[in-house]
DNA sequence: AATTAGTTGTCTGG
DNA sequence: CCAGACAACTAATT
C-alpha cells in the first residue's frame, strides 16, 4: 500500500457493527482495512484435563457461542464489501507480525478494563506506538469509563450502588445518537504472507462434537443480540415494569428476565444502545421502574461491577484485597465436587447446577442460591472455588461482574447481612410448588411427589420405590443438613467479622489460620455456647 | 459520633 | 397480601 492509510481494527470483546466507535474511526479516511480476531490458543485451545468438556478456560458452550457470534460478524462485515480476518497464536505476537507485514497507519480496538487486556494491551500499544502507529482504543463496552468514576470519586471507586448512581449521573452520550449502521467499508487489504484463516468449527479447533441436547439453547452473534432485543422491547408494559427480584428463577421455558447478557459479555450487543433504547420505551409509557430494580438499572449494576473491579487491586482474590473480608473458609474439596457436579442431594441447588452445566445461564435468583450455598449458606466453601466454576460454565460470564457477585453473595463484600440464607428447600418451593424446574433439569426426580421433590430424603421408601427413585442409590443423599449446616456457617461468619473488625481489615494468615483451627476444633468438640466475642488483647 | 439506607431471607402470625 | 422477629452487618452521609 503505497498511500500508507490502512488500518486494522482488532476485535476482541465488541463484536458488533452498531455503536462500535473503533470500527469507526477505523474507516475513516482508510483506503484499506484489516477487521481482525486472533484465535488465542490460551483461551481456545482443548484442555482434556478440565473438569467439563472445554479449554482451559470456557467451557464448551461459550467457545461455541464465540464461534457463533463471528460467523455472524463475519457474514454482517461482507455485507459491507469487508470480511474478518481470523488469525491464530498468542494475540501480541500476532498482532507484531501483522504490522510489519501490512501498512497499517492506525491501529483500532475497544478498550478493556480485564487484567488479561490490561497486560496485553500496553504491550501491544507500546509496541504500535514505537513504530509509529497511531493508537484509537475508546470505553465502549460500558455506559461510562470507569476510570473517569474513579477519578471523580478521589481515585477510589464507590462501594455502593447509590453512590456510584450519583458520581455517574447521567452517559454524555445519553441523547445524542449513536452510530447504528455503516455504510461500505474501505476493502480488505493484502495479507501478504500471514496465514488467514475462516472461523474455526468446534470440530477444526479439536473439540468433540457434542450431543445437542447439553448445548445451551442461545445462540452467539450480533444479529440474534438485535433480534433478542426488538422481541424483550417490543412488551411495552413487560419492560416498564420490569423489577429484577420480583422474576422467576424457575422459568426455564421462558426466562424472567431477557437473556441479553451473554450478548453484553461478548460485545454482540452494545450496553449503550440498549439503555438508548429503554429510554425510548420509557418515553412512551406512563410510568416505569427505576434502578435498581429497572432494566436500566441492571445495566447500571454492570457498570458498577466494572467500575470497582478495575479501581481495586486484586479484585478477584480474596488475599490483598482492601474491599474483601478474611474469612477462614474450609478446604473440602469432597464437598466442592458434590456441588459442582449436581450432587449435593438438595434438588432445587442440583438441578440449577445442571441447568449451568447445560445452557450455561440460570436466572439471577437462581445463581444466588448455589453461591449462597456453597459458601456462607452450607458448605461454607471458598468464593473462589464457586467462582472458578461460574467463569468457565456461564456464556455471559464476565470478570468484573463475576468476581463481584460472588464476594456480594459470600458476604465478603457489599452485602454483609450474613444472617439472611436462602433455603435451599423453600426458597425454590415458592415459585415452582410442583417442582417443575427440578423436573426438567433432574429427570431421575420426575416421578417423585411434589410433597417430597425438594426433601426427597423425607419420603417413605414406598414412595421412592414408586418413582423409581430410591434416595442414596439413584440420587444421593443431603451432603448436609441444612438446619445444622446454616447455624454453624452463620456462627463462623459472627466470629470471622468479629476479627476483620478487631484488626480493621487486616488480617493476616496466621490469624485467619488460627480462627480457622479454633472454629473446627469447637465444632468437633459440640461446644454448645452460642457466640464467642473475640477479645481484642 | 450518630444516623440512614441497603436490588432480591425465613418463618410466624394476622 | 403484609408486618414483625430474628440479630445486627456495612458504606455513605450528616
Amino acid at each position: 500500500m503505497a498511500f500508507g492509510s490502512g488500518s486494522l481494527m482488532w476485535f476482541r470483546k465488541g463484536l458488533r457493527i452498531h455503536d462500535n466507535p473503533a470500527l469507526e474511526y477505523a474507516t475513516k479516511g482508510s483506503a484499506v482495512l484489516y477487521p481482525v480476531f486472533v484465535i488465542d490458543p490460551h483461551y481456545m485451545k482443548p484442555d482434556p484435563s478440565a473438569f467439563s468438556p472445554g479449554s482451559s478456560r470456557s467451557g464448551l458452550n461459550r467457545i461455541r457461542f464465540l464461534l457463533e457470534s463471528l460467523v455472524d460478524l463475519d457474514s454482517n462485515l461482507k455485507k459491507l464489501g469487508s470480511r474478518l480476518l481470523i488469525l491464530k497464536g498468542e494475540p501480541g505476537e500476532v498482532l507484531v507480525r501483522c504490522f510489519k507485514q501490512w501498512d497499517v497507519k492506525k491501529l483500532c480496538f475497544e478498550y478493556d478494563t480485564e487484567p488479561y487486556y490490561q497486560a496485553l494491551d500496553v504491550r501491544v500499544k507500546e509496541y504500535a506506538s514505537a513504530s509509529g502507529i497511531e493508537v484509537f482504543s475508546p470505553a465502549s463496552n460500558t455506559l461510562f469509563n470507569p476510570g473517569d468514576i474513579i477519578h471523580k470519586n478521589g481515585g477510589k471507586p464507590p462501594l455502593t450502588y447509590q453512590s456510584f448512581l450519583k458520581l455517574a449521573g447521567q452517559p454524555s452520550w445519553a441523547s445524542s445518537p449513536l452510530t447504528i449502521t455503516l455504510s461500505l467499508l474501505p476493502p480488505v487489504g493484502d495479507f501478504g504472507n500471514c496465514e488467514i484463516f475462516e472461523v474455526p468449527t468446534l470440530k477444526e479447533l479439536g473439540y468433540e462434537d457434542p450431543g445437542q441436547e447439553d448445548l445451551t439453547p442461545f445462540r452467539g452473534g450480533e444479529s440474534e443480540a438485535l433480534k433478542r432485543l426488538r422481541d424483550s422491547l417490543s412488551d411495552r408494559d413487560w419492560v416498564a415494569n420490569f423489577e429484577k427480584p420480583k422474576g422467576d428463577p424457575s422459568a426455564f421455558v421462558k426466562p424472567a428476565t431477557t437473556v441479553l447478557s451473554p450478548y453484553l459479555k461478548f460485545g454482540c450487543l452494545s450496553s449503550r444502545y440498549f439503555y438508548q433504547c429503554l429510554q425510548d420505551v420509557y418515553k412512551k409509557v406512563k410510568k416505569h421502574t427505576s434502578p435498581p430494580v429497572s432494566l436500566v438499572g441492571q445495566l447500571l449494576w454492570r457498570d458498577f461491577f466494572y467500575t470497582v473491579a478495575y479501581g481495586t487491586p486484586n479484585f478477584d482474590q480474596m488475599k490483598n484485597n482492601r474491599i474483601c473480608k478474611q474469612i477462614p473458609w474450609n478446604d473440602n474439596d469432597e464437598l466442592l465436587a458434590a456441588w459442582r457436579e449436581a450432587r449435593t442431594g438438595y434438588p432445587w441447588i442440583d438441578a440449577i447446577m445442571v441447568q449451568l452445566h447445560k445452557w450455561g445461564w440460570m436466572h439471577h435468583l437462581a445463581r444466588h442460591c448455589v453461591a449462597c450455598f456453597l459458601t456462607r449458606g452450607d458448605l461454607f466453601v471458598h468464593w473462589e472455588k464457586g467462582r472458578d466454576v461460574f467463569e468457565r460454565l456461564l456464556i455471559d460470564s464476565d470478570w468484573a461482574i463475576n468476581n463481584g457477585n460472588w464476594q456480594w453473595l459470600s458476604c465478603s463484600s457489599f452485602f454483609y447481612q450474613y444472617n439472611r440464607i436462602y433455603s435451599p428447600i423453600s426458597f425454590g418451593k415458592k415459585y415452582d410448588p410442583n417442582g417443575n424446574y427440578i423436573r426438567h433439569f433432574l429427570p431421575i426426580l420426575e416421578d417423585m411427589p411434589k410433597e417430597y421433590i425438594y426433601e426427597p430424603w423425607t419420603a417413605p421408601l414406598s414412595i421412592q420405590t414408586k418413582a423409581k427413585c430410591i434416595i442414596g442409590k439413584d440420587y444421593p443423599r443431603p451432603v448436609v443438613f441444612h438446619d445444622s449446616a446454616s447455624k454453624e456457617c452463620k456462627r463462623r461468619m459472627g466470629e470471622a467479622y468479629a476479627l476483620n473488625k478487631n484488626l480493621n481489615g487486616l488480617v493476616s494468615e496466621e490469624e485467619l489460620n488460627s480462627l480457622r483451627r479454633r472454629l473446627e476444633g469447637n465444632q468437633k468438640q459440640e461446644v454448645k455456647s452460642k457466640r464467642r466475642k473475640i477479645i481484642a488483647d
